[in-house]
DNA sequence: TAGGTGAGTGAATCAATATTCATTGTTGGC
DNA sequence: GCCAACAATGAATATTGATTCACTCACCTA
């Protein structure tokens, strides 16, 4: 046993993330006292400070935590994909899973890290930055390969892609509504490559 | 003089939903004392209440003032616009256009109306609502028309416009980037109708 | 089994802060 | 000058809630 007990790997410390994010999507952050996110996790309000620094620590960890798996699930992927589209595809894919692994988590993702408390949106930045980074360096190589257009800017494209996906997934969590997100997937970046108007060429 | 005077067409009641807006942007609401609002307004606490019910009604009336000011500006114009794509390339400059509008207005509707404060999401989704289904009859009647293609789902298309819109505001609100909203809008709807991919014939 | 360790507890503390309301100041009519 | 009527004030109130810490107790070791 390396794992301290109140470590990160301890089974109490795995509650208290679960809690905390259950409690946080229903309430949001600042609705949220930590006795109620104590509660949930059926420990003592005290016991939390045991194993974070504070409520920002909760939730700033579970915050870390998810973006660092979605990273990593798109990069042990990635490399083995085919072309830029099936690329982007699959970006698209993993973004809009993210509701059925976790719609708790989902919820919160939409709802406090664009929230403006200082220490969130900071923080979070730089997780928003690296997945923009990661599309436009897809579109570039796109375009110098000559799959895609050159006459329109890959940051907007990048933009545009998170946007949109980040905006369906955003409505099916408030809504309730469900997809397939492979489905959805293909048909976001299908219009993003193809369009929406008439008589284009077809995939 | 019909108005009374502390109703909402007196100057310091503007002033306060001013004042309000701006601390808002900066702190969040729930680090917004409500006296740090009352002295950015220059009025004692107590003077806010003889405006306004509550806190909450007063972020509740600056979100709500600027979505009417939204839909009234696209709807005047509306009717005069040519086609399909004229109709989406002019509600997504005026979406862009509100950066310069009022920068902490930007900020605070990117931070706040989708905070999950249940107050603030239940009375701002049906402003979203409206939105979407204005774009989305756009789409189906450039799709009854032959001009848009039938394979894609105007619900996606609508939020992936949306979305695509508001990311890329967002971006511009939160890194302090300028942007031409004109040019950016009609770069936006050319990547949606045109889509990315080489070759598409163009415009 | 006595002693030690440290996880766990939850009541007490202490700082915020939304809202109220008794009081003050101002204005316009007489 | 005097007097409503009413806007404005801001100190007082009452509540909430993050964090602390003195204490308990289960478990281990000698």
């Amino acid at each position: 046993m390396t794992v301290p007990a109140t470590g990160p790997g301890s089974e109490k410390y795995q509650r208290i993330l679960d809690a905390a994010v259950e409690v946080i999507a229903e309430n949001g952050y600042f609705n949220s006292p930590v006795s109620a996110i104590a509660a949930r996790a059926g420990v003592a309000d005290g016991t939390i400070y045991l194993y974070f620094k504070s409520k920002d620590d909760v939730l700033r960890t579970a915050i870390d935590t998810t973006f660092d798996r979605f990273h990593r699930q798109v990069g042990e992927q990635f490399e083995t994909l085919q072309g830029p589209r099936e690329q982007l595809e699959y970006i698209a894919q993993v973004h809009l899973e993210s509701h059925a692994v976790n719609r708790s988590m989902a919820i919160l993702m939409q709802t406090e890290v664009r929230q403006s408390a200082k220490f969130i949106a900071e923080f979070s930045h730089h997780h928003l930055v690296k997945y923009i980074s990661v599309v436009r360096e897809v579109i570039r190589r796109g375009q110098k390969e000559g799959i895609f257009r050159q006459d329109v800017s890959d940051g907007v494209v990048a933009h545009c892609m998170f946007g949109a996906i980040d905006e369906l997934l955003s409505s099916a969590v408030f809504t309730g509504r469900v997809y397939d997100a492979k489905a959805t997937a293909a048909q976001v970046i299908d219009v993003l490559l193809n369009g929406i108007k008439a008589g284009s060429a077809k995939s």
